[in-house]
DNA sequence: TTAAAATCTTAAGATTTTCTGAATATAGAG
DNA sequence: CTCTATATTCAGAAAATCTTAAGATTTTAA
């Protein structure tokens, strides 16, 4: 059975990118853009989990994560925008259990909500490739705790954006990933054009370092006309 | 129980399009080419499925996505044209499952329909041989997902046009499939002429790399006057 | 706060792959 | 044998991908 996850932000576009993504996954997501009617929904629903914006235009997310805190027993992620930094140290004093800094990846949003709930054991059962936090393959080693990646021993120097791509491209290994899709996952829809090509020039530097080469590529394969592809 | 699709486009052409090769699929296609009737419809019907243009005339169809998101629970796949503005589409794609950009191939369309259907489980249940995304038989084996093609343990690499062709000759294994057949469903109506034989140079390519020949052909036969035709 | 470094994005042109149409050849039907 | 449908070949056009580099932006460090 899916997990139960609770959405709160007064930014619409914001809670539906996160309810996309996360049903995305499967999971069934309650959205709601203000804090009243987030605090009906923790009293009458059995949730899993919880993410709040601080910043709401009613009850703030602070006040909604204590009243969790008080009754409940499930993991609270907290969204904060940039410049409420100062912010970080108390939220998670009042109990959350991770906060997110918008703008986020999607990717990274659902490796946070999943490492939460795997805290939870009833989660746990069947864990897939997908769920994990560390992909290690054929010498390939990437960990998305630390944005450490190993290739044969050898440390690769990724950007954040080399290596989301690559652990985009790693977790659905055997399979093509259109560049859509690659867009889609790493900076989410918002930011998606048509007409750019950021995610070639991106895999063009991820080839460099793992002295992969276009032509005749070890790691990351050309399916023309669909995509990019890891081999299995 | 066939899946209630809802199609928007002000392209009149494009919609009725989508229409024709959904009702082929035996879909219950509901067709509207502006936003406000679409809209009216979404209230009024249960659907499965929402194919929006971005572009409309009246209300665009990011807003209707939105719409969809905050009351139902149905998959929306989102048509943007290449040409458009970067400026207009930018941030007017949030929230949709998938994307194809116009012009597709209605083969393609139909596979992201049935792909999007499938998430749903409710549409699991009679999984015909016309809804799989591999076609596996005598030796011969393709993936819809990766456009790999598999001979006998041989690799064939085929563009994405063959195999689209071959794709359309094995899941009509059996029949024979005519030229203009095929065109329809690999280049959609519009771009059909007579006179000339670029199906038929596929098809001679696809031959050339399954070490088929046009004499006596092991795959791919010819049936004089009809069109080709691939042994069940 | 400012400067330096790192990273990201965009654009233009090069390269490679794929598609198409024309010319010509071959094979089957009557 | 003739007519027509299908096959073959190939070259130019079109499309997708790759490469490079410059400028914009963001992060880090001083």
């Amino acid at each position: 059975m899916a997990a139960n996850i609770l959405i709160v932000d007064d930014e619409q576009a914001i809670a539906d990118l996160v309810e996309v993504y996360l049903k995305n996954e499967n999971y069934n997501v309650f959205k709601f853009y203000n804090g009243r009617d987030a605090l009906n929904c923790i009293e009458n629903e059995k949730l899993d989990l919880a993410i709040l914006d601080v910043m709401l235009p009613d009850i703030d997310g602070f006040s909604i994560c204590q009243r969790i805190r008080g009754k409940y027993n499930f993991p609270v992620i907290m969204l904060t925008a940039k410049e409420e930094e100062v912010d970080e140290i108390t939220g998670l004093t009042l109990g959350a259990d991770d906060y997110i800094t918008k703008p986020f990846r999607p990717l990274e949003l659902v490796a946070r909500v999943k490492a939460q709930l795997r805290r939870f054991t009833r989660y746990n059962t069947a864990e897939t490739e997908q769920d994990k936090r560390v992909i290690e393959f054929s010498g390939l080693v990437l960990d998305m705790d630390t944005h450490e990646c190993m290739l044969n021993e050898r440390r690769l120097s990724l950007t954040p954006t080399e290596f989301s791509i690559l652990w985009v491209l790693c977790s659905n290994r055997g399979r093509v990933v259109s560049v859509e899709k690659i867009f889609h996952e790493v900076w989410g829809d918002k930011y998606f054009t048509n007409s750019n090509n950021t995610v070639m020039v991106h895999i063009r530097h991820i080839r460099e370092k793992m002295h992969d080469s276009a032509e005749r590529p070890k790691y990351i394969k050309t399916v023309w006309g669909v995509g990019y592809k890891i081999e299995k």
